[in-house]
DNA sequence: TAAAAGTGTAAGGATAACCTTACAATTCTC
DNA sequence: GAGAATTGTAAGGTTATCCTTACACTTTTA
C-alpha cells in the first residue's frame, strides 16, 4: 500500500543515494527525517516486506525497481509543482520546495501529465534538479571542493534544498544558472566573485552549491 | 491542532449544514463519511475540546467562529483548485472534485491568493458552488421538487458532488448554466427538455441538480 | 587486535483515527 | 404515553507511525 509515508521514504532514498549499487546507510535517512534509528529501521523492514527496497544490514538500503518507480513519479510531481509555483504563481523559489512537499502526494498520473504540458515539459526544477524522466549528465561538484582560480563556473543545482540556504541564496541573487569564480577558500567561507562584486558564502551554504566549469 | 482530519470534518459540517442556527445531526456526518457513529462522536468531542464546534447532544453540532474560519478557508482552496484543474489543466469537470480533495489541504494562504489571482478571482467552482468569500444569494431548489411546466430553469449547482452523478451529467452535457424545462416528474425519473430533445434523469441524479427559474 | 563508533533489535509506550459490541438515554411517532 | 427509532457512550480492539531505553552485534579505526 503506497501512502504518503511510503512515498516520502522512497523519495528520500532516491534523493540521497549516490550511485545505484551502493546501499544507502540508514543513518542518512535518520538525519534526513530526524526520526529515531528504531523508527527508520522499522519502516525499512515494512518497505522491504512490500518489495520496495532490499535491506542489507550494517550497509543500507537499495531501491527495487518498483520502489524506484514510485520514487521517480514522486520526484517528478514534486518538481513539476515547484515549477508551477515559481513560474505561474510567482512564488519565491526559496518557498516553493516546502509547498511542493505537500502538493507532491496529490495528483494522479493524468493530472501530472497535463501539468507538465501546461508548463512546457520543463527539464529542471527551480533549484536545478532534473525532472524525471529528464536526466542531467553531470551534477557537478560542490563549491567547497573548488580551489581559488581564474576559471568561471556556473551553478547547476542547489542541494540539499534547505530553507535557510535557499533564503540566503535568494537574498544574494544567486541560483541555478548564475556565473561565479572562486576567489578564496577557507574553512569558514568561500569568497566568490559574482558579476564584478565579491560575495562571502558560509561553508554550509557553499557546500549546497553544485557547479561546473564553463 | 489543525490536521487533515480536522479540516475534513469542519469542511463537511460547513457543506452539510443548512442555516447557521440549526445544529447538524451527527447522523448526517455519519453518512457523509461512512464512519461508525462512535468514531464520529469521538471526533466531534475532540473538535469541541479544541473549540471548533459546539455539540448539542441528540441535536447535533454547530461550527464556532474559529471552526467556520477553518472550513471557509478549506472550501476556498478546494474550489479554487477545482477551477485550476478544469480551466488550466482541462481536466474533465467530473474528475476535478476528487483531485481537489487531495490538493485542498496543501497551500498556505499566500499560495491560495496567488492561485486565485491567476484564475481571475472566480466566483464559483465548476459545479456551481460559490467560492468564499463570494456568496450565492439563492441556491435554488432541486429539480425533483419542480412540477412539469412551461417555465424554463437554469442549473445553478450540482450538489452533492458524487462522482457517479457528475459523470452522468457530463455525459449528457448538462452542468451549471444549462437551461432546461421539466416535462414529466415521476418517482423514478425526471423528464427534462434540453435544447429541443428530452432527457431522462434518474431521481438520484435529478435531486442533485439545483435550479432556479429564469 | 582491541576499543570506539556505528548499527540492529527486543520490549514497552504514545497517539490519532478508525472499528465492533452492547447497553443506556432521548426523541419521535402513532 | 408507549413502543420504535435514533442517538449517546462505555469497553475493548486494530493499525500506522512515531518514541525511549537497553543491550547485542558488526564495522571501523588507532
Amino acid at each position: 500500500m503506497i501512502n504518503e509515508s511510503v512515498e516520502d521514504y522512497l523519495g528520500a532514498i532516491y534523493r540521497l543515494r549516490g550511485d545505484h549499487q551502493t546501499p544507502l546507510p540508514l543513518s542518512r535517512l535518520q538525519e534526513y527525517f530526524d526520526f529515531s534509528r528504531v523508527s527508520i529501521h522499522e519502516m525499512i523492514q515494512r518497505l522491504e516486506e512490500q518489495g520496495f527496497v532490499t535491506y542489507h544490514p550494517y550497509h543500507g538500503v537499495l531501491l527495487t525497481d518498483s520502489g524506484e518507480t514510485v520514487a521517480i513519479a514522486l520526484l517528478r510531481r514534486h518538481r513539476l509543482w515547484e515549477r508551477f509555483l515559481t513560474d505561474m504563481l510567482q512564488l519565491p523559489w526559496d518557498e516553493a520546495h516546502e509547498v511542493a512537499c505537500q502538493l507532491e502526494h496529490a495528483a494522479a498520473e493524468g493530472v501530472t501529465e497535463r501539468l507538465a504540458d501546461l508548463l512546457g515539459n520543463p527539464e529542471a526544477c527551480p533549484h536545478g534538479a532534473a525532472i524525471p524522466p529528464h536526466f542531467r549528465e553531470s551534477r557537478g561538484e560542490p563549491l567547497t571542493t573548488l580551489k581559488a582560480a581564474e576559471t568561471e563556473h556556473v551553478i547547476l543545482r542547489i542541494w540539499p534544498e534547505e530553507s535557510e540556504v535557499l533564503r540566503f541564496l535568494k537574498q544574494v541573487h544567486l541560483g541555478p544558472g548564475s556565473h561565479l569564480r572562486v576567489v578564496q577558500q577557507t574553512h569558514q567561507q568561500t569568497l566568490a566573485e559574482v558579476e564584478g562584486s565579491v560575495l562571502s558564502l558560509p561553508t554550509h551554504v557553499a557546500e549546497a552549491i553544485w557547479v561546473t566549469s564553463i
